[in-house]
DNA sequence: AAGTGGTCTAGACCACTCC
DNA sequence: GAGTGGTCTAGACCACTTG
């Protein structure tokens, strides 16, 4: 009843994880440490199988959860790799601009400004930080021959320690980050308000002091729910609208 | 090579379709068009599977779907059933505030207002309405002590024949729109910018005129598809967020 | 004890991609 | 033609809920 009774109450969660659960989360693991990079192919399913010692259908059940979290990409004659962060799959994503005539939005960059700082001790915790480091990045974008928006990120000198030699920056920040850096934003949250523009935002989006701009908080993570960015993006929402859609 | 061709050019889509999808599909109509109602509970997975002629590998394949959906709810031992809008799924799905220490907001109703009117040629077309009469509810809710939501709906008489016997309305609509009237929500988009407050959204908030208000233009749609509700929210963001969790 | 959904297996066959 | 993922089946066993 000592050490044959392996189940204590400590891991009976563990013990209790379906064969599907627990070779969905080792390979989520080889993902999120960097044993299966950003485009590397994995083995294919009898090998997988093998290896994590389950049956063709519980593999595929595994695999199948991640392709819907969008970790891996999955071809029929072509094999299954982990899926790199593109342009078009950070837009898809974490852009949620569309105008009034039903297009989406992707604004382009007008300026950008990079500093090194202290962080703030709310920035600290928001972002898990050991080492208080910071790159304050700001960006002006525009669309349609207007500046829409006035973003300042804040990112940790330790994940990103030569940022300032890659100037300028690319449009799509995420797929930088990851081909930059190793560092894959795979989930982020928005915290959205209506706020009045201050002196900076006022010059920046031509707009008069105090007019209602709509603010995204936002705190962005990598696989492993650590948070690799924050950013405070202000938008200009003439004829341009933050698109959510929800469902059951 | 004319009758025992079967798979035209028109319906390869459908022919190719595979069995699992099929029942999914199949399952789901039964949903939408009421044979099986919220609340319903469907046959056993032998009886289900042998209907539709598959496997019960596949059968439960389609049943996943629709439970990751949120159509069904399945537990072991007690069955499947149509999933019913409660008062915690609506709120959960559809209602995205939280307030700065990390706590789901749920206003309170402060005051309603209810009156028949004519839709205008932009809300019909929304509505996709083949009579234009509508319902304009007027709703303005509170929390923690101050009003911080004003909201303005509209609803076609004809999904929503008697709702003026129903006053007060409950503070959660979509249950009530099932419950009642057999119109049940599971998707909606909104829309969101920043407003300056008009007069009557000022004096329901007690704030300035031109006071940047948080405004979401929301179409609520059934499991067809269809447009069932249009409504305008304008926020008081003051200690209070519209929450967005976008992933890959 | 009976009935339900949840897990897992072993194997067959198909469609697609690339050489 | 060889290799890949996608579909489908038939059956076994388990865990949970209810009477």
């Amino acid at each position: 009843m000592s050490e044959t009774d392996a189940s204590g109450p400590e891991d009976a969660r563990l013990v209790a994880l379906p064969l599907y659960k627990r070779a969905e989360e080792a390979m989520r693991a080889r993902i999120a440490d960097g044993r299966w990079p950003p485009g590397a192919r994995l083995p294919n399913e009898p090998r997988l199988a093998e290896e994590f010692g389950v049956s063709h259908g519980t593999l595929r059940k595994a695999l199948a959860a991640l392709e819907a979290q969008g970790l891996v990409e999955r071809r029929p004659g072509r094999g299954t790799r982990v899926a790199r962060t593109t342009d078009e799959a950070a837009v898809y994503a974490f852009l949620r601009l569309w105008d009034t005539g039903g297009e989406r939005v992707i604004p382009e960059p007008l300026s950008e400004a990079l500093a090194e700082d202290t962080a703030t001790p709310a920035e600290v915790e928001e972002l898990a930080l050991a080492e208080p480091r910071v790159w304050r990045l700001t960006r002006c974008r525009g669309h349609a021959g207007r500046a829409v928006s006035l973003e300042r990120m804040v990112l940790p000198v330790a994940r990103f320690p030569e940022l300032g030699a890659h100037r300028p920056l690319p449009n799509s920040l995420y797929p930088f980050y990851e081909s930059a850096f190793r560092q894959s934003v795979v989930a982020a949250r928005d915290d959205l308000t209506a706020e009045p523009a201050d002196a900076e935002a006022a010059a920046a989006l031509s707009v008069a002091e105090g007019a209602p701009l709509l603010c995204a908080a936002r705190v962005a993570r990598n696989l492993s729910g650590e948070p690799v960015e924050l950013r405070r993006s202000l938008y200009l929402t003439a004829g341009i609208a933050y698109r959510v859609d929800l469902s059951k």
